[in-house]
DNA sequence: CCATCTCCTTAACACTGTTAAATGCCTGCG
DNA sequence: CGCAGGCATTTAACAGTGTTAAGGAGATGG
């Protein structure tokens, strides 16, 4: 009855394609030429999947999102300060799983409403910890910006873990920075532990939440 | 004597007129022949000013955050509070006053030193105020990585100041969450009032940094 | 068996960033 | 004065982009 010879294509493998096709190419490569190649396809083919290019990118953030949850445990008993921590380092290792994974992350939006799960629940651990709901949106939202900010940075330098992009050698920015001593010093604390870098910053984030809403 | 005459076109117009093409048509509808166009000039020749799009791009976002330091006013007694504060504010209204302001400044890397002074000088004031120079690089990268993707995020839904993207309804928005009734409360305090929610998120940071680092 | 719906292909369009070559204009030199 | 040569631009063209229109193969349902 219902079983009408699989299309050669459907939505969920074009997304999974399309996203590791984004390591090898990067998001100016990504085109849907490209993608649909890979896809054993011509291009307008993916037009009946997606109303446009755009849709798939939103589809593609998505799945990204999704991963991220599913690669998250949060033990029960997580702490407000822990729960934080955890969202936004599996957020930021999500984000660098794939080249230009922010810019194609922070450009598009998502599809349906699976994400407001994973929102849901923070926001309801954080009220149970003490903190209004004004409060819990901000406290998550800041953290959130952050990491998008920061991750969106970092991919500007280190396009994938390991390979870092031209024009940033340390020395040669040292060099080029003589005549400011401080801000030549500074290149060292923010182009070389980018980990390092980031921990401390919620840590910072976590300080103020905690000092300012007075819950610890 | 060398007194050639003006040719045509030349690089800081060029720019300006980029940038004020910008909120016209965002960072899209932004093609070389467009600014070509308003330039009374064919697009190749920007060729000979700029040795690809991304640099004009550079330059651009050079131009914004000269733009920026030339519109702040910092009181030679600020606190490094006052400071932190003014300087992302600041950077937040710069990166408000073009359509996609903050993908394009985030897309592309400064030209030449310049925008190092500031830095520097931020720097300096910071160590003076008693941190060692790491936790003023945290401090400072921390609120300005926030700022970027607040900005980016916040443009999203509202591309110019006033007016709002589609699927930003805030009422339609609460009805298709009504599964997630703390989410959906989140939107109000998230896409209500931008202004508001970035300043309370800078406090937060304020006091993470006195907290954390002993200094207020 | 024919009509219909689903899914894909082929062909084409307008437009993009970019390069190559040709063309004036201005300067300095003999 | 004439002419070489560089500066700054134009014209023409190219490969490649997202997207649309039209058509066709293949299964489904009446």
């Amino acid at each position: 009855m219902a079983t009408r010879r699989s299309p050669k294509l459907d939505k969920k493998q074009a997304v999974d394609t399309a996203l590791r096709l984004l390591n090898d190419v990067g998001l100016d490569g990504l085109t849907l030429r490209a993608i649909a190649k890979e896809l054993d396809v011509q291009a307008p083919a993916l037009y009946w999947h997606f109303k446009n290019k755009q849709e798939l990118l939103d589809e593609m953030a998505t799945e990204m999102y999704r991963r991220m949850v599913a690669g998250q445990r949060i033990p029960p008993d997580a702490t407000w300060q822990e729960r934080l921590t955890i969202a936004n380092t599996g957020l930021r290792a999500a984000l660098l799983g794939y080249r230009d994974g922010a810019k194609v992350y922070s450009g598009s939006r998502f599809t349906g409403t699976e994400h407001a799960v994973r929102m849901e629940e923070n926001l309801r651990a954080f009220v149970e910890a003490g903190f209004e709901l004004g409060q819990a949106v901000r406290a998550l939202t800041t953290s959130y910006f952050f990491t998008l900010g920061f991750v969106t940075e970092e991919q500007g330098v280190e396009p994938l873990p390991g390979d870092r992009r031209e024009g940033y050698d340390p020395d040669e920015r040292a060099a080029r920075m003589a005549e400011f001593p401080l801000a030549a010093a500074a290149g060292a604390a923010l182009f070389q532990d980018f980990s390092a870098g980031f921990e401390e910053s919620l840590r910072l984030l976590v300080a103020g939440i905690e000092a300012r809403y007075g819950i610890s």
